[in-house]
DNA sequence: GCGGTAAGGTGTAAATATAACACTTTACCG
DNA sequence: CGGTAAAGTGTTATATTTACACCTTACCGC
């Protein structure tokens, strides 16, 4: 078929993943050298070209999973990038997405396969082509969406305690909270449920283990923080 | 060059724009009939392919100038679409974008010409293929930037009447606001200026009309309605 | 010329939400 | 068994948001 699509040209289109991850107290996410040309040796995000049988969605998502062998992943687009020359080889559009893992699920010796590190979000170098673009529109998306929906619960493991919770929100913030006003909202949303469960690894005390209860919060679907 | 990227299949691109406008104290978008197969006169979106020798966005720009005539539009990314059979023609990714016009500005033959119409946001019918998620999408994005950041005047006159800027953040969040309330915000914000100038047309007593001065902003930008 | 009309314009008080702030508890460790 | 380090807990002040009603003005039609 040609005619009326055959007048404009065809182009790559590439998905790229910024894979946010809560490690140590510090947002981070996921970057690599990059092991081909162009732009061989610099840091970049892991991406990949869409193929013709599947959604530019349906490729994040097999990307995703070819680096992280972890399935169903909170992912959301980010946005097209689409200037000329921002690939030196050829013309590519590339859609970014951003997704939210907990680190604790993904496997290390993977990690290593692929040659990715966790680096901290304070500390990025600069990046492949417009990559370090694509990271900055991804925080503050990820950031708008984190504070009004109950999704950072996807950076913990599924028992977190509060300090954690808050640390994630302090890093994601960028600044601190005030432990007695931040708990204060969590006894206020039902589905933080308390646990019997004491996490002893943080303190000699001990901390209770909370967890987000999806049933409680679709029954009343609110959320700020 | 082959090779590296040779082994996947490459795609059309195309833009789709979503141009606000606000007429009637109505929320319009502007669509057309489709003119070409695949899905020849059904609703649609305007919109057209991105060339080999400009970025997506500049696509944006030129579609939008195109239809309206109209340079240095506001305009912003609502993201990509990139379903498989999204197009049943071939397989086109298309970026839609959100522009703000306000309908004064807008020559009426042009867009005759191009055979749009302004129809209601309230009262839009099916569209062609996923322009109606674009649509959503650009709605809900539209709403957040305009509710935090001033530009919502592109959608009036350079100089407008509180009532007419009331029905228009009436209109963008479907609901009524109160007068006085609506009217001491604006007092707050010294970049919103009353003129000396009055607008008989839309009562007997006459409005005073403001402008937004975007100077003032700049010095303290700070926006929330 | 004057009464009706329809939109413009104005302030205050109550309710709610946010921000500031310090001490006690617990269990481990040396 | 004393030191330590994180967990846990309420109250008050401040700021923000909401609710609410009447007078003004100028045109229009009689």
């Amino acid at each position: 078929m040609t005619g009326f699509y055959g007048e404009h040209s065809k182009v790559w289109v590439s998905v790229d993943c910024i894979i946010f991850g809560f490690d140590q107290g510090m947002l981070k996410i996921l970057i690599g050298r990059r092991k081909m040309d162009p732009g061989r040796g610099e840091w970049s995000l892991y991406g990949g070209f869409v193929r013709s049988d599947e959604s530019v969605d349906d490729a994040a998502n097999r990307v995703l999973y070819e680096l992280t062998g972890l399935r169903n992943l909170y992912m959301r687009q980010v946005g097209a990038f689409g200037n000329v020359d921002r690939d030196p080889g050829e013309r590519v559009v590339s859609v970014a997405y951003y997704a939210l893992i907990n680190v604790n699920d993904y496997d290390d010796s993977l990690r290593k396969e692929h040659g990715v590190e966790w680096v901290s979000i304070q500390e990025l170098p600069d990046l492949y082509s417009d990559h370090n673009e694509m990271v900055r529109k991804a925080r503050k998306l990820m950031r708008q969406k984190i504070s009004n929906e109950p999704v950072g619960f996807r950076l913990l493991p599924s028992l977190f305690t509060l300090t954690q919770l808050q640390r994630l929100y302090e890093a994601i913030h960028g600044e601190e909270l005030d432990k007695r006003n931040f708990r204060k909202r969590i006894k206020e949303m039902d589905f933080i449920e308390k646990t019997e469960l004491i996490d002893k690894t943080g303190s000699k005390r001990g901390a209770a283990l909370y967890r987000f209860n999806k049933r409680i919060y679709n029954e009343d679907p609110n959320f700020k923080l």
